[in-house]
This record gives structure tokens, sequence and C-alpha cells, in this order.
DNA sequence: TAGAGCCTGGACAACGTTGTCAGATGCGAG
DNA sequence: CTCGCATCTGACAACGTTGTCCAGGCTCTA
């Protein structure tokens, strides 16, 4: 009676408390403490009367406090670059599955490619105890983060290293994909090839253009600056560069495209002009095999990386003292057509 | 020189905390809480040796304390059927962003369509207090969420109504778009049109039926049951379905999608074919506009769902005692060639 | 029937933070 | 020189949970 009274007329916000189920049940508070957490040594008489007072109050435990208490969270954070680019809905769903197969929720944010921000995120992650931290890193000094790492909070690189610190990360080996997705245009006749590519201040921008760098210089084939187009994402300043490379007295028969959307956007360039281009991109993307030609990619699993990098994680947290290692996953190139095409012209 | 030996002795996960910090300080520990904090009333030269010992000892606050104590965690929860879905890469990331304006953090969870895991998430949220949840429903029954709510979580559901509850809702008209897009193919002389769909317990399926049969009633077409699959996602079971209803002694000259996963192998299936078929597909998908013919699909505003269900989210915990609100956002038809071919055969 | 041992239940402290309140300090004015 | 006031600082309790430990009641055996 009294019990129910508080509940109504309690504040807005005013939750019952193990107290309160307690005082209902009539028994001791860890006793209510037990039955929640399915200890041993509770006779099924009180079991009962504790889970009715529970039902009848409609107590939910207070992790928080749980959390204070035990210092584990059972909570990993993930920090990527944006959560709406198709690459990391998958990379993230893996992260999940991991996190759920070990009894932990995941929080996620977004940095934006912004240091700033990321830096932000991590440490507001860190100040909530997350178990963990997977990171795909904006910026490139990362020893803000020993203080954590040194505290206990297990951490893992995903995509890209870490900078200025020893820490785990796991890669697709975009250096090779490169490579390989260049040579596979050369194999094909091509010699004047054009690279557009993200800032090389990303370690996979850098990476696949030393890639294109290293195919080309294998092939004897000078590289010529007109043919390179570096820091530029958005579609309108893509479109801008591949027409320049296109146009030049020393046009260019085919493009590598150095990610996904990268690629989207040269895909609708090429689509409009009369003469075709071959074209290989890095990342796989959806349709692909639809367009006509189909579009030849160095393919990355997103959903790897994330498990990969969820699994280290959690052999952190297991207890053993693991070694930073650097872990680096193959690329595979899937030939659609775009990246056969013979020269033009 | 004691504290450092401490930090150094201590085992794996100990942490400083503000006590430490008041200690290495010389200051008392409500001082230190005043710094971290911003509150007014230390002295500058105070304040100096507090930060001081901050960054010595890596200090962090621990948010756990600090909200058991505050009773707000200043985070969110999301509920969603799968993140590496491309329909919910913008819709979460834009519960993100109106998350991160009013400085709040974003857990994130995905259902799988799975009910029983949808209220494991919920539930698993709500202990953890988050003060407000996101939530696109797997289930039919909301009821254990009544305690929660009563109890002053915020609630905000999105994509499909709540089951057996009251609540807020943000939806797509999916009944309007699906006649509208049904209604384009009967305008480009089609009477003969397939629906593939998910399964009806589904709202946002069910609806989209709903919309399939009104455009054709409305047309005055007795509908065949052999032009409609129900329940069907899986690509290879969508295939077999969409191949059968292209054969039969009737066969359908055109085929409305019910989402973007069906529209992906309706566009596969009909490329193969000699014959060409039309096709509008609900929910927009990357590349759509490059395929040829492109593909006409009643799009619908994924982020736009995604903002508006998260600012009445903050609307609702800003205090405002607010009815139930049910805010349906217009699909718009985005013609592309495909849904305008004439019916063939 | 008394003592040993087991089982159940509860009192209490602790986790790290913040809100309350009162004490200490310094300064100026009477 | 002393009082009063404003400013700064710190002791203490509280948040809701879990771990430790002890008390009381029971059963079983000698």
């Amino acid at each position: 009676m009294a019990e129910t009274a508080r509940r109504t007329e309690s504040r807005y916000g005013n939750r019952p408390t193990m107290k309160d189920v307690a005082a209902r049940a009539g028994v001791g508070l860890k006793t209510v403490s037990r039955v929640v957490n399915g200890e041993p040594g509770v006779t099924p008489d009180t079991e009962r009367r504790v889970q009715e007072a529970i039902e009848a109050l409609g107590f939910r435990r207070n992790d928080s406090a749980r959390v204070l208490r035990k210092g584990r969270t059972a909570s990993i954070g993930l920090v990527l670059e944006d959560l709406a680019d198709p690459f990391y809905g998958p990379l993230s769903r893996a992260v999940e599955e991991v996190a759920r197969a070990h009894g932990a929720l995941l929080i996620n944010g977004s940095s934006a490619e912004d240091p700033e921000r990321e830096q932000e995120l991590v440490l507001a992650l860190c100040a909530r105890r997350v178990d963990g931290l997977v990171v795909i890193p904006a910026g490139d000094d990362h020893r803000y983060l020993e203080p954590e790492m040194k505290a206990g909070v297990a951490t893992v690189f995903v995509d890209r290293p870490a900078g200025q610190i020893d820490a785990d990360v796991v890669l697709s080996d975009s250096f090779g994909g490169a490579r390989d997705g260049v040579a596979h245009l050369i194999a094909h006749g091509h010699r004047r090839i054009g690279f557009i590519g993200d800032m090389p201040r990303i370690h996979t921008a850098a990476e696949r253009l030393r890639g294109y760098r290293t195919a080309m210089e294998d092939a004897g084939i000078p590289v010529e600056d007109a043919w390179m187009s570096l820091g530029v994402t958005d579609p309108q300043r893509v479109r801008r560069a591949a027409e320049t490379m296109l146009s030049g007295p020393s046009p260019v028969t085919a493009v590598f495209a150095g990610n996904n959307r990268v690629t989207v956007t040269v895909v609708r360039v090429i689509s409009e002009r009369a003469r075709p281009v071959a074209l290989v991109g890095f990342d796989d993307i959806e349709l692909a095999d639809l367009l006509r030609p189909g579009v030849t990619v160095v393919a990355q699993d997103a959903a790897q990386l994330g498990r990969t990098a969820a699994d280290r994680l959690f052999r952190q947290l297991d207890g053993s003292l693991l070694a930073p290692e650097r872990i680096e996953l193959p690329t595979r190139l899937i030939t659609r057509g775009s990246g056969e095409l013979p020269p033009s012209a």
C-alpha cells in the first residue's frame, strides 16, 4: 500500500530501487540483489515473493550503479567516420555481433573525418568507462589515448593505423590491392592511367597511391602529374578531376578510383562519354555487376575487418597481455568488364 | 611520490579518482569536482594546481558515478533492424547528429527483425538508464515498455508503429507511396502487375500491399493471387517468385518491389530476360540512375525519418508532456525509365 | 538432546561522483 | 583593532548496487 502510494505520487523519473523491492517483499536488500542476479542461496518461496514485488513495482536494475561497483560496463565504443557510408554499415554490424556474443553493447559515434571530433568522442566513451574501443582513426596523433590504454581500456584500430602510439590495428591490404588493380589495367594494354583518391594524410589513400605508383613503375611507365588527383572526394570536384584527365593533351585511357565514393562519380562521368574508358575501383559497390559494363573492383571485406578487430578486442579483454599486432587482410580483384576494356584512341 | 607509486603498482584497470587528484594537488575533493565541471568559486592558482594534478595522473571523470548521482545519462538508445542495411545507415547517422547537438551519445543495437531480441535490447538499454529510446520495432507488442515510459524514458518509434501501446511514431507514407507507384505503372498501360514484399506482419509491408491493392482496385483491375508474393525477402526466394510471375499463363508485365532488397534482386532477374519488364521499387537504391533503364522508385528519406524522430525525442526530454503523435512523412516518386516502360507481349 | 555444520538472510561498507552546508580566510569599514 | 561580509574551500551524505561477513535457524549425528 504505502509503496504503491509512493510510486504513484513520485515525481516523473523516480524509479523503484532494490530497497523498495525489498521493503515490499519483506526481505533484506541483499536478498533482492541475489534474486536479480540469479545467485544461489535463496529459497524458492522467498524468490517468488521477490519476483512478485519486482513485477508489481516495475523494477529494473540500475546498471550505472552496478558498473560503479563492479568496474566493467559490458559496453564497447566504436568510432568511425560516417555511419551513413555503405562501407561502415556492415563493419559496424559485425562489431556489434561480436560484442553481443560477449554480452556487450555497442556505443557508436561518427567522427566525420575530423580529428578533433574523434578525440572528443573517444574521450567521452572513456569517461563512460567502456571496456574497449574500436577506432577508425580520423587524426594522426593518438597519444591522447595513452593514459586510457594504460588504465586498461582495450583498443583496436581499424582500416588505418594509429598515429604516434603502438597499438593493435586491422587493415586491408590497400597497397597490394591498388597495385594489383592498376597492374590489371596495364595488363590489358593501358599505359596512360589516371588515379583519383583522397588526401594522402589518410593512410589508406596514401597506400593506394603508393600501390598505383609501384605498379606503374614496375611496368616502366613514367607517371604524369596531370594523371593524379589527390584529396578530392566530393562528387563535383571528382567529376571535374575526371573530366580534366580524360580531356588534356595526353588523355588517360583508364582510371583507378581510390574509394567507393570516387568510383560512383567516375562511373557517372564515364557513362556520359562517347569513347569507352576503362575503370577499376577500390571497394565494391552495390549493383556494380548490373551496370554495362560491370564495374571491376578491388574488394575489401568490411564485415571481416570489423569481426577481426572485435575479436582481437575481446581477446585483449579476456586478460592475455598481447603485444600490439598489425593484421592485414587481403583484397580481392573482381573482374566485371570495366577493367578489361582495351585502351581506345 | 606516494600517489605515483600507487599508480604504478596498481593492478590493471585501476584509475585515479578525484580523491587522488585532490591529494596530489593538496586540495579538497569538492574543489577538484568544481574544476572538472567548470563551476565558479575557485581561485586561478588553485585551479592551476588541480589541472596539473589531473594532467599528471591522467585523470578522467567516471561518468557512471556521475550518472548515479545526477540521474541523467546523456545517452539515447537506437534499436533498429540491421545496421548493415543501407536504409538504416543514414537514419542512424541522422539520429546521432541530433543527439550530438544535445550533448548525448548514441547506443546502437540491431534486432535482426527478431521481437525477442528487440525486447532484450530495449530492456538492456533501459537498465543503463538511457534518457530516451528510438525504436524501429520488430515485434508487435510493446506493452513491456509501459513501466519504462511511465518512469520517464522518452520513447519514439520509427518506420513502424508500436504495438498495443500509445506512443509517438514517425512513419513514411507507405500506403500512399505504394499506391502512387502502382498507379504510375497503370498509367503507363500495365494491367497485369506483380507485387513482391515482406511479411504482412511488418507494418510497412502490409501498408505497401494495401497501397498496391487500392491502386489496382481504383483502376478496376482484379488482382490474381499468382501476382503477389508475400513474406519473401532473401534473394534466392525473391528470384524464384519473380521468375514465377513472369512465366505463368498470364505473366505480369510489370513488378512493384516492396523494399530495397527486393528491388535489387528483381533488377537482376529482369536484366537477364529478353523481354523488357517494367519495375517500380519502394526505397531508393544507389546507382539506380546509372542502370539501363534507370530504376524508377518511390523514395523515402531515411535521414529525415531519423531526424524527425530524434527531434521529437528531445522535445519529450525537454520536459513538455506531449500527447503521443503520429507523424507521417511523404514519399517521392522518382522516374528514371524502368517504371515508364510500356507493357510488352 | 546437545553440538557441529550447513543453509538462508541481512547489516554494512564501498564504488566515485555531486549537492549541501558550514568553516576558514582575507578584506574593508567603522 | 574589531567586526561583518564576501569569497573560497572542504567535510559529509547520498545516489543504487554488490561483496564481505556474521547471525540465526535448521538438520543431522553421536
